[in-house]
DNA sequence: ATCCATGTTTAGTATATGCTAAGTGTAACA
DNA sequence: TGTTACACTTAGCATATACTAAACATGGAT
């Protein structure tokens, strides 16, 4: 219980802890859709997570962090999101790239390295982009999508939700387009007709989705 | 073959170069030792490498590395070696721990990252241990094993050997006594039927093991 | 009440990585 | 020359992780 979970087993947890943080249910098909594996590879996974006390699956076949998972889980994240803020700060690896090398690296990192890495960043409530730390959620209570955001009305851009990290293509096109935390913007029209929104950031007019226009978050105060 | 290796793969890529550039041959015992494993994991291992243009086997059982192999080796030495000074110089990760930490992350580093790690410590020729980076092993040249080094003449510290750097006991000793790349010590008696060797770190003696003595290197010039 | 959509599981397979036990081969030594 | 030591391989097994194809289950809509 006490051992680490395998690299397969704590990516799975780390999915979990984000839906259910976001208030999401757990079940197999969206694992399956955030770790892009098929449907009997999910179940036979959480057959083992469940063996081995990270999960429970209820009779609606719904899962369940316990205590240990989602320890386990917060721990993970904590490793990303401060490897994350490493190769920003330190190695000047692009906004939108870090993410994917973190991705990889966090597994990797020892307690006592996550524990250097918390007092190199003590700072960090959330990762460069916007995600709270595990017990940090209540600084992205006042955060409101994009979408929801009013007409005209400087804000300023804080998060850009995990579900967008893991499109390389997308977080380049935002990064470009000076999409990012600390980013003064303007929602100019809303084009429900069209599921588009449109952005002013510095001069230019950027379009967003709105899928993705839900998911990236601005501080109404600017 | 462009792929990169698995893990595993890359662990017995690293070994074999290290072997091969200490002018050793490469056979399934030695490998066995360095990876812990038994000696049909290594024959089954080596047989999938050789199916992947990573190594042959001579008729006389003696694996070579191909170019393909010796150049993802040295890509995997150079990840390692740079991510040891990454952990030293910017998290404070101890000398004598860093070793271990680094073997773990050094295979999830990708190639651009690898890049960003040469140029933030393009100064390096050795890792903090004093190990050559591959295609820097003429540093070491000049270098003498402690066993090989002088009575009563101050020398400096320069190298203490991969195979040292595996043992985490015997490397919290050595740090803990001050031998350590840059320390300046003098060898102060040489007792070859105890198999040992004494040094003066400072003001206080240290008695070294032959096969560590063997393995730890200093600069004659002082 | 039946059927369809959606989600889950079973069955059968594959691969990388590890193990032990038991055999094979070779070189050196007595 | 024959035995012994050492290195290596074969056989058989286990586990985590993935797949496809096909069966099953469940809830909602016709």
């Amino acid at each position: 219980m006490n051992t680490r979970p395998t690299q397969t087993v704590e990516d799975y947890l780390g999915v979990m802890y984000i839906l259910e943080r976001d208030g999401e249910i757990i079940n197999g098909k969206r694992l399956a859709d955030w770790m892009e594996v098929s449907a009997p590879t999910v179940t036979a996974t959480v057959k083992r997570m469940t063996r081995d006390g990270w999960v429970t699956v209820d009779p609606k076949k719904v899962i369940h962090l316990t205590a240990a998972g989602r320890e386990a889980a917060a721990s993970l994240l904590r490793r990303h999101m401060l490897m994350e803020h490493l190769l920003t700060r330190v190695l000047n690896v692009p906004w939108s790239q870090t993410h994917e090398e973190a991705h990889r690296i966090e597994h990797t990192i020892s307690e006592d390295t996550l524990n250097r890495l918390l007092a190199q960043f003590e700072d960090a409530s959330t990762c460069p982009h916007g995600n709270p730390m595990p017990g940090q959620e209540p600084v992205a209570q006042a955060w409101r999508p994009l979408m929801d955001v009013p007409v005209d009305q400087v804000v300023r851009i804080k998060r850009v939700h995990e579900s967008i990290e893991e499109d390389g293509e997308l977080m380049a096109y935002l990064e470009k387009h000076g999409i990012v935390p600390g980013a003064a913007v303007t929602v100019r029209e809303v084009l429900p007709f069209n599921q588009t929104l449109v952005l002013q950031v510095d001069e230019t007019a950027v379009v967003l989705g709105d899928a993705v226009a839900r998911r990236v978050y601005a501080s109404p105060a600017g």
